[in-house]
DNA sequence: GCATTCTTTAACGTATACGTAAAAAAATGC
DNA sequence: GCATTTTTTTACGTATACGTTAAAGAATGC
């Protein structure tokens, strides 16, 4: 079903992809090496598209080309953690704003309202899956209707660096109830066109997550995820 | 003399240098399409290192590989330099925060004051080109001075692609003498230890010359340059 | 003369081959 | 037994070959 697709996928776009995932979530796991030629066994092709693949993701700040050590999947650390969420908070705070300036209608705003109910109920059922999917859907949206591609672009690398740490300490940390009254009150915001008001909300919601993950980070000597 | 460092490159690297270097010139125009045989023979390579240099710029934002159409040189819009001094803003005016934060010394923003010279005597000479490397350099020197490895690659990312627009309007504006009195501010707070005072400053800054290039491309009517 | 189909061309995507140089292993000397 | 040199291995960087297929051009029918 969703292999229909890859008759129009060439072999490198394939690799881009299965790789990507491979790497987010944790299949290849954070630090380790891996041959060009094993990968491309792995994946079932030649090394050519392989070799495209990991420039590539070498581009978006995944892995490391390093002459025959291998391609080395990067760790995060907590230094890395601030390094992005530090840039999450200034590009998503003003994509808030801009989509706050943007005057949509409610039904443009469907999607990001529809986030929010999907995270009221895996608070409810305390499903944190559910829950961290619901959040990236939000931040994602949010983003969009900010209408700057380069910002959509900037923050789904970053979302995508981060993504394995976030899937770790999510099952550390306490449920985020917290998040989803923000969320609301951005998403208020940016319905009634107070975009201040949408910036600084998610501003703070912003700081208060990178605060909550390094510390987790830090305190768990997670320096290598 | 600049070839021998050559002997460590491999040729996708030099690919790299040489094809960024001709875009960013406008060797290569905007908007012009170019097969990978082509450039492969201008570079004296095989198609392979050629193609793997494309991907890496196509990442880069600053061409697109279009099957059989050959790899196309990126046209920066009105529209793009808007994303792009949005994200510039934002990023630099946070780099010039932290820079304010981390108490250097003299010594260490020696580099940020020698840009700042350059600029006070290409301005009284007139060079604008003197005036444009030395602009490039505050900004660069200051991200760096922001301690964020992402923000320095992500800023100088986005220079790149506006670096051709930038050139262009440059000999239209105005001499830009306001420039380093917002340079020199940005200096004196980051020497005085005022990081809100530093951001804002910066901040204004980039408001400015986003209104003013955005301002010249829309009132000449430059969409694609 | 125009639309349509067929043929030809050529650019790309990718497999493969191979020289080079780094790392590992083996051999040598002390 | 350890350090040093030599040999071997092997992963990579890149040239090359080739099938596929989109686009351009030619041929056909109306």
């Amino acid at each position: 079903m969703k292999d229909q697709d890859n008759k129009t996928l060439s072999n490198t776009q394939r690799a881009v992809r299965d790789l990507r995932q491979m790497i987010v979530s944790g299949e290849l796991a954070a630090g380790t090496d891996h041959l060009e030629s094993e990968l491309a066994a792995t994946l079932g092709m030649s090394r050519t598209p392989v070799r495209e693949a990991a420039l590539m993701l070498e581009s978006k700040g995944l892995l490391e080309m390093r002459p025959r050590k291998g391609v080395r999947i990067l760790p995060v650390s907590s230094e890395d953690m601030r390094e992005i969420y530090d840039i999450l908070t200034e590009l998503e705070s003003l994509a808030a704003q801009r989509a706050a300036e943007a005057g949509y209608s409610k039904e443009d705003l469907a999607v990001l309202a529809a986030s929010i109910a999907q995270m009221d109920k895996a608070i409810e059922t305390e499903d944190l899956e559910a829950w961290a999917k619901a959040d990236e859907l939000f931040h994602q949206e949010l983003v969009r209707l900010g209408g700057n591609k380069r910002i959509e672009a900037i923050v789904a690398m970053m979302s995508d660096q981060v993504r394995r740490a976030r899937a770790t300490t999510l099952f550390i940390r306490p449920l985020p109830v917290k998040s989803n009254e923000d969320h609301r009150a951005v998403f208020q915001a940016i319905c009634e066109g107070r975009p201040d008001e949408a910036h600084d909300r998610h501003r703070e919601h912003r700081l208060q997550a990178k605060a909550i993950l390094c510390g987790i980070l830090e305190k768990h000597r997670l320096n290598s995820l």
